[in-house]
DNA sequence: TATGAATGAGCATTCATTCAT
DNA sequence: GATGAATGAATGCTCATTCAT
């Protein structure tokens, strides 16, 4: 991959997420994406095998932000006041949400995308890791409970999952849609 | 409207009920529903002006069971334990859901199903209730905290919210897809 | 079918031979099979699942009338010369050939094409006959040797075939071609 | 022409007929020539100015091997037994020809390389010789009929055709056919 | 000499929708 | 009330070809 290529490649990926979220998936048609990043369709398929590949590669990309976003929150256990803590986090991730929510709906919508992030997950995580916000959050709260700051009875992981739903509740509550 | 139709009618709702739950919102094509149907696609344009209208009476009646089912739970406040009530509706709920997830993401992925919905909700709002389950969890929560049920502090809004998220992130885990 | 529709799909094969002959398999297109019908491409997909079934179905059609020039042959054997019965035959064949020798070469450019009608041909070989110029031409003959017409040292399938590739070389010979 | 230049040459003659032979005359794009010749797509328009000459190049190259071997026949005339000097450059030409058939059709199914032939050809032709397997054995025969040992009433340029037309109708003969 | 990137035109196929019957 | 036929516009994708490096 050149240097050029490279551009491109990053342009495509940044159109396909600005499409899926401002039209919508029915309406991010591979002709919709080229010409959101000035190439033409053609120039698509030089850089991914098919259309899910690339919706594949924007979430893949949304997901790594929000990782690296999310990865310090555990060592942050101990520190300021857990409150405050978890606040900053979720509205960062509140903000980000605003692109990674279409995108990820894109999969539901499209059995052919759930498919292949099915096969590419299972994939990655037969390699290694594979985490993403629930562990976070929930390693966090672990953390913090094991420090006497948040309440012994209470289930990280469910925890975090509720947190995360709010914030999916929110971000699809249909009063507040502005299409 | 004839028996016949009426019967044409509901059949067409159920099938896209159907083909949206089983093959997404993509695959849910006029073709697809009309087979499912088991009648031909013009069959389709007789009792409804447009593919978002079928959608939007599929959704609508899909929340009008919802509404049946959860309309009740604000007079049973006082009765019972709340947490039971509570896990109750909430089971209810989630069981619904299977059906009402993939048709609400529709409107999600689609800018001309949001719109019309749009449009319909706020003419429904205009004449009168229009209500659905936050509302009624919400006056429910609030009932019970009347009664001292609840903890004061909370806000029975927000925790109807954080509820039904709950709900929705679990429904949308990606590592719980059956494609 | 409706007479309508009758009248449509027999265009369609009409539109696809003249193509073919005209313009070679390269640029028999479905647009432009779609415009010698005067019909739209989406029609074509109305009357046949796909480009290879059509094709199929054009050059079944040519070949049954092909069959229905020479399925007279044989029970002419004995009447008037051999020569002039054969000489008959072959001028007829060539003329149709003109039709025939171009769709049948697409089936040898297109390997979907040469499927399709392979697994047809030995669908209809299962349920019945399935004769065709060669099988008649050999019948004649045959025929013709057990009236003591014909030569008795000659093998009348190999006859008959080195007549038909005397008039596909003929046909094929680039010298004469007319683009 | 360098040396590394007329190898990588070879290797997209090769790759035509590779090509065109195993995957049918629809399925020889530049992309699957260039990838059978291991080279990449733009290599091929340093060797040829564009596709049709690359076919015409690879028909003409395989053309010559069969020159080579046919031309030798005339001069054999009167030697060793007419039938067996037949049978044996036919049989040679029908093992060449399953090379040579394939490549032949594709400028039957695509009038740009007829055309692009025809000029070849006409050029060829006003320089000088240009004489292909009909000319060698209509060449042979008319010798053998000048020594007596072919029969006075045949037409040496028919019978070639003949000949020349048995063979393509065994090597077209769809029952046969191995996709 | 050869390549990776890019393209414009085109491909087979499908879409939601209309209309005569 | 329902259908079969037809359509115009789009969809995902591929083609032969060009060009800067």
């Amino acid at each position: 991959m050149t240097d050029r290529g490279d551009v491109t490649r990053q342009r495509l990926l940044a159109a396909t997420r600005e499409v899926v979220r401002t039209s919508g998936y029915s309406h991010a048609t591979t002709r919709a994406i080229a010409r959101a990043a000035e190439v033409t369709e053609a120039t698509i398929y030089r850089h991914f095998p098919d259309k899910a590949s690339l919706f594949l590669a924007a979430a893949m990309a949304q997901h790594d932000g929000v990782v690296a976003e999310l990865s310090a929150l555990p060592s942050k256990a101990g520190q300021g006041e857990v409150a405050a803590n978890l606040a900053a986090a979720l509205v960062r991730l509140a903000e980000l949400r605003e692109d990674i929510v279409p995108l990820e709906l894109a999969f539901h919508a499209d059995p052919e995308l759930a498919a292949a992030r099915t096969s590419a997950v299972s994939a990655a995580a037969a390699q290694g890791a594979a985490s993403g916000p629930p562990e976070f959050l929930t390693a966090y709260l672990a953390a913090e409970q094991g420090l006497g700051r948040v309440r012994a009875d209470i289930d990280p992981s469910l925890a975090a999952t509720t947190l995360l739903g709010l914030l999916l509740a929110l971000a699809l509550d249909p009063t507040r849609d502005r299409t």
